[in-house]
DNA sequence: GTTCTTTCACGTCATAGTGT
DNA sequence: ACACTATGACGTGAAAGAAC
């Protein structure tokens, strides 16, 4: 397999288990789009020998799992229908919360139920499409973590990926947040106070103040950044002005005349013109000020653009680290539903040794 | 030891969705 | 309408393991 047939593989491997397990929670049953879809792969997984098996005994009062007692009406194969307390005494939560996913997941079940063989092949490609359509991780997550409080959660992932925001989840609501190459954070509070904080250090250890103070006494376009460090004597001040950038110093401890130099283990920054392609660790600095010239303008294009693709890049980090979480939600629902499902079938057996005895 | 395969994380682009 | 954000898609490189 080609690398990119392979990725192909595994993204489209990713997307069908979603559909599986949004289809399947609904009420147990697998709808036909999933398995003419599913991958041999994820057959091998889920174990789906079971279903048919559920399939064989019509259970009555299905709809009742939403708000009412778990007691389902179960048609036996002798015709005799039996009152049954299910092992599920409750409507389990769904890990998907999702009110988009929900209602795709209503369409799709009506679909199934009454005009699927009819419109089969134009529905599954119509419910593909709707259900490739982007899930909101962001909205399915903060739902898991408030209305689910029953619902196995990601911990393990989240203390190990939120390793680096526990740093700056104690300030004051930060608006932007970068990361520099070196792997500090530097974040700018609506306040307009700067924290860097380094990943590696642990808590507050790691966290340095920086304070914006509109003095008034610098030049226009400029800003004075107030450095607070925490381990150092005192504060300093330096200029960033309006097309100049911050730039991380890793070794030298010689820093501009107009920036003191840091103390202690404290990185030093150094000012720098922009050039074509930024250096590493490089910290926008705001340039509100008038643009004349078109190598001003330019130099503006590039700035914007280097912003953008910062923002864009650290988006896109948060943005899989939402994904992984949802996908370890998905497979624990997965296996959720399974060991239901065991348990399910397991009881059936039972109340079919109940209610037919044997005859011999 | 070298080559191939697989997995993972990343950066970038395009674009739908959302807020102002 | 515009700016911004979130996310899918794609290409790339590194790391680890398997096959030779």
């Amino acid at each position: 397999m080609s690398k990119c047939g392979r990725k192909k593989y595994i993204k489209t491997n990713l997307r069908q288990m979603t559909m599986e397990t949004v289809e399947s929670q609904q009420d147990g049953s697998v709808t036909d789009s999933v398995a003419e879809s599913k991958s041999a792969h994820m057959q091998t997984q889920t174990g789906q020998s079971s279903v048919p098996t559920l399939a064989q005994v019509s259970v009555a009062g299905a709809g009742t799992g939403r708000g009412s007692p778990a007691v389902t009406l179960v048609q036996l194969p002798s015709g005799q229908t039996v009152r049954v307390q299910g092992v599920i005494q409750t409507p389990q939560p769904s890990v998907i919360q999702s009110p988009q996913i929900q209602t795709v997941q209503v369409a799709t079940i009506a679909e199934t139920d009454e005009s699927a063989e009819s419109e089969g092949v134009i529905d599954s490609h119509k419910r593909r499409e709707i259900l490739s359509r982007r899930p909101s991780y962001r909205k399915i997550l903060n739902e898991l973590s408030s209305d689910v409080p029953g619902v196995p959660k990601i911990e393990e992932e989240k203390s190990e990926e939120e390793r680096t925001p526990p740093n700056i989840a104690t300030m004051a609501v930060p608006t932007s947040i970068y990361q520099t190459s070196t792997g500090q954070y530097i974040a700018i509070a609506q306040g307009g106070a700067i924290q860097i904080s380094n990943p590696g250090s642990d808590g507050v250890q790691g966290l340095q103040a920086l304070t914006m103070t509109d003095s008034g006494a610098p030049p226009p376009g400029a800003t004075i950044v107030q450095y607070a460090a925490q381990s150092a004597d005192g504060t300093q001040q330096f200029f960033v002005p309006g097309s100049q950038v911050l730039v991380q110093d890793e070794e030298t401890e010689l820093a501009p005349s107009h920036m003191a130099a840091a103390t202690g283990d404290m990185p030093t920054y150094q000012i720098r013109a922009p050039a074509t392609a930024l250096p590493q660790g490089v910290v926008m600095a705001a340039s509100p000020g008038s643009l004349h010239s078109p190598q001003q303008l330019a130099e503006e294009a590039t700035r914007k653009r280097e912003l953008r693709l910062m923002k864009n890049r650290e988006a896109a980090k948060e943005c899989r680290r939402r994904k992984k979480e949802y996908v370890k939600c998905l497979e624990s629902r997965v296996a959720v539903l399974e060991v239901q499902n065991k348990k399910l079938i397991e009881e059936l057996e039972t109340l079919k040794d109940i209610c037919s005895p044997k005859t011999d």
